[in-house]
DNA sequence: GTCTATATAATGATAGAC
DNA sequence: GTCTATCATTATATAGAC
């Protein structure tokens, strides 16, 4: 179940030994030691090949950020969006890697703030192309709309674990995922309301 | 612009200090010597009164827990996940608070995985009256929605400095939470698909 | 209750050999 | 490139006086 202590470098070693402990314990908690012996070198080593532990935390932000949008670059727009979307949704496939990219959102180091605008503006490009290919509606504020939606589709990274708890799992998987898709595509295709009452009572109350 | 170093007892402005810059900084990174400092006293009050870090978190955790439950007591069902939800969105009375809760939802102390628990419940409790009073559509699967609609009610805590940053505003405030409404609401209720063929599609390849 | 001074432990980082 | 041994710093926690 460890990471694969095979024929990888040393410093590639470390490097998914660091992902791996930065994402479980968070930055702070996870100690260089550690690491070390995960990578199955020397803490010396650690900070020989990346300079400090602050150091190896950009290497891994660049690595993993590298990994979500290395499909990026041969497609473009909706369907890199989706591409993206779907490695998102790959729990067993990228679990480490998830997790790393759920401590960077709520970190504050700058990457997680890098790695979200970057979301939204891949949204919004995809909300752009669905609107005039007339597979989305014209919402009036596509900005806000595409900031939320992006929260959205992190919020089962981010919150996984809380998500998962509150359906009877011990952490999230495809299999949540997958079951969590339908119903979620039936809100943002019809709704949860079944008239627009309340939302003409907000446009009373916010644009009078 | 600091926390009240009012007439509050020592214990109290502690508390309050701690919850700041827990939430500020986070646990890990918050010191002890600098919540004393910003409570006015020294750092082994801090201990004196509280034990240790860990406790004066527990202390944090149950103090803005019941804050945010307070109102839960005299309402009930929708009515108080209505007052609960206005609560999370006064970023302007709540903020140190707010933070902090974002921290809690974050972390992995437990306190957090219990709060999410509460909303998820309280969430589903507002589903099935508005369900049954004909204002929300029978979605099918009402724990996954629910589950997921608690996620998207705490993202903008959670998520608030990048969400924020998307709209070109430095923090979360109550303007931004208010040009969200309307647009929230309208996806809530319209949906943003034209038409349910990407709804059916899933549906096609989820239920063979 | 509150302080000053100090003990103790943990951990990132360095020196230098191989 | 890699290790062992050690340093230096930082931060929680304690002791004991007032």
């Amino acid at each position: 179940m460890g990471s694969a202590t095979d024929d990888l470098t040393a410093r590639a070693r470390i490097r998914d030994a660091a992902i791996e402990l930065f994402g479980r314990d968070g930055f702070e908690r996870a100690r260089v030691r550690d690491i070390a012996e995960r990578a199955g070198v020397s803490a010396a080593l650690v900070l020989h090949h990346f300079g400090s532990k602050e150091q190896l935390r950009h290497a891994c932000d660049e690595h993993v950020t590298s990994a979500l949008f290395a499909r990026k670059e041969l497609l473009q727009g909706a369907a890199a969006a989706a591409e993206i979307q779907a490695w998102l949704a790959d729990f067993e496939g990228n679990r480490p890697q998830l997790t790393y990219i759920a401590r960077m959102l709520t970190g504050d180091s700058g990457a997680g703030a890098q790695l979200f605008a970057a979301l939204v503006a891949g949204t919004r490009q995809m909300m752009d192309e669905q609107i005039d290919a007339g597979v989305m509606r014209d919402v009036p504020d596509r900005d806000v709309v595409a900031a939320h939606l992006a929260t959205w589709g992190v919020a089962p990274l981010v919150l996984g674990q809380h998500l998962a708890a509150a359906l009877g799992a011990d952490e999230m998987s495809g299999e949540l995922y997958r079951r969590s898709t339908l119903p979620l595509m039936d809100v943002l295709t019809h709704g949860i309301y079944t008239d627009d009452r309340l939302f003409r009572t907000a446009q009373e109350v916010l644009e009078p």
